[in-house]
Formats: structure tokens, sequence, C-alpha cells
DNA sequence: ATGACATATCAGCCGTCCGTGTGATGTTCA
DNA sequence: TGAACATCACACGGACGGCTGATATGTCAT
């Protein structure tokens, strides 16, 4: 904690800019109904495409759009299912999920 | 944990939707480079208007609309320099901060 | 092989939000 | 009182991102 009270004296114009790069990237992640209904729904374990469209009420291929997005993130893994190959599951990375968090503590911690 | 691995059976088309427009409102503020920095700035303590405008490198009225905006979410207070009436200085609701954090773990979780 | 289904990819439209400019308000100091 | 400064409020132009529709790829059933 530098200064708890605001100052006495004139303000400083000379302060370092805070690094924030990695946390807008994730929260422009979230900041998407799509996004986070799927994110939500697989911290509960894996699901397929046409599950999760169906659940938030969207196409498959937006879904499939916003799933794209997390995978180029890191965030989620698709898997082929081992009987049914026609259907393509989704689970989150946990690790990545949890530098995720990281991030986004080290804007609001 | 409802399902740690794929299933086996057939995707379940009647799963409902999770709620996540909390998560979502608030993942829009800070997926800004100003918000996300101003709020990063307040972490340490209070700042003015101008001290964090000369640090993001971003003009006054600009920082001052997305104050706006975070005040509007209760995330931050502005509050009056005693000696010197004309500095408006801002400072984070801990408590407001605190909420925030758990509606996005509510969804990183 | 053919058709049906699940998912992926791409292009285009459209809404929303960011940055800017301007004028108004309030505060300090001479 | 008047000039300079800090901040706010509002409207405008442009850029970015999401939704959609069409097309493509791969898988299962008949």
């Amino acid at each position: 904690m530098a200064t708890p009270l605001p100052v006495v004296g004139e303000p400083r114009l000379d302060l370092p800019a805070p690094d924030v790069t990695d946390a807008t990237a994730l929260a422009a992640l979230l900041a998407d109904r799509t996004r986070a209904g799927i994110l939500r729904m697989l911290a509960d374990g894996p699901h397929c495409v046409c599950e999760m469209a169906a659940a938030l009420g969207e196409r498959d291929n937006n879904v499939s759009n916003h799933l794209a997005r997390l995978r180029d993130a890191g965030l989620v893994r698709a898997i082929r299912h081992e009987a049914n190959a026609r259907f393509l599951y989704y689970e989150r990375d946990e690790a990545a999920v949890a530098v995720a968090r990281e991030r986004l503590l080290a804007v609001l911690g």
C-alpha cells in the first residue's frame, strides 16, 4: 500500500502506466453472453457444440465461432467422442483458466 | 463435479442456460485499456483525474468519461481534496470490487 | 453411394462503443 | 471580478465485434 489516503500535495504527473494488456484481452473474451455461458457450462464438465447451442439459445455456427475464439486463447480444447465421432466435445484447459484468473486479479486484486 | 469426462450417450438438448449477465457486464467494463488501467492505478490509493490521464496517455475528458462508467457501476467513488478542492480524487469501493471478483469467479471458477 | 447430421469457415450487414470536440460548471488565485 | 484550470455532459464520426447465411468438411446410417 503506497498511499491509502488522498495526498495533500500537488498531483504527480509522472506516474507510470500500468500494463493491463493481458487483462483486457481476457475481459474482452468474457464480455460476451455466449462465451461466458460456454465457459460456465464447461466448468461442470465437457459438452458438445449442439448441447451448448441449445442451452444458450444460439445457433450452432455462432457457438462454433465463439468456441474458436476461446480455443485460440487456449482456454478450451476440442476432443472427439470415441464412440460417436460426429460429436465434438469441448473441455476447459484448467491450467490456462487459472492463469486467466490471476491476470484478471492483477487488475481487480 | 457432475461429468468429469465426455459422456458415452447422446447429447442432452434440455440443459439450462447459465445466468452470466453480471459477469459479462463487469467484464465489459474491464475490457478497455483505459478503464482497466484506472482500476489498477486506484488499487495503490486514490488519484485525481489529471494524474491518471497523464499516466495513461489519455485526455482528461476521455478519462473522465470512463470514470463515469466505473462510478455508475459503483466500483469507484469521487472525493474532493480538502486543501485543494479543484482536484477531484477517485478511490475504489473495495466492497464493490470484492463483489465484482466473486461474480467473475462464478464463470472462471 | 447417398442422404442426414454435426461442426467449421468465410463474407457481409448492422449495432454498439470508443475517442474526440465543444460548451458548461465549479474552483483557485491574482 | 476575471483569468486559468479541472472536470463534466452531450453529440458526432469511425472502428470494432457479433449475428447471420452460405459453403465446406467429416461422420454415421441406409
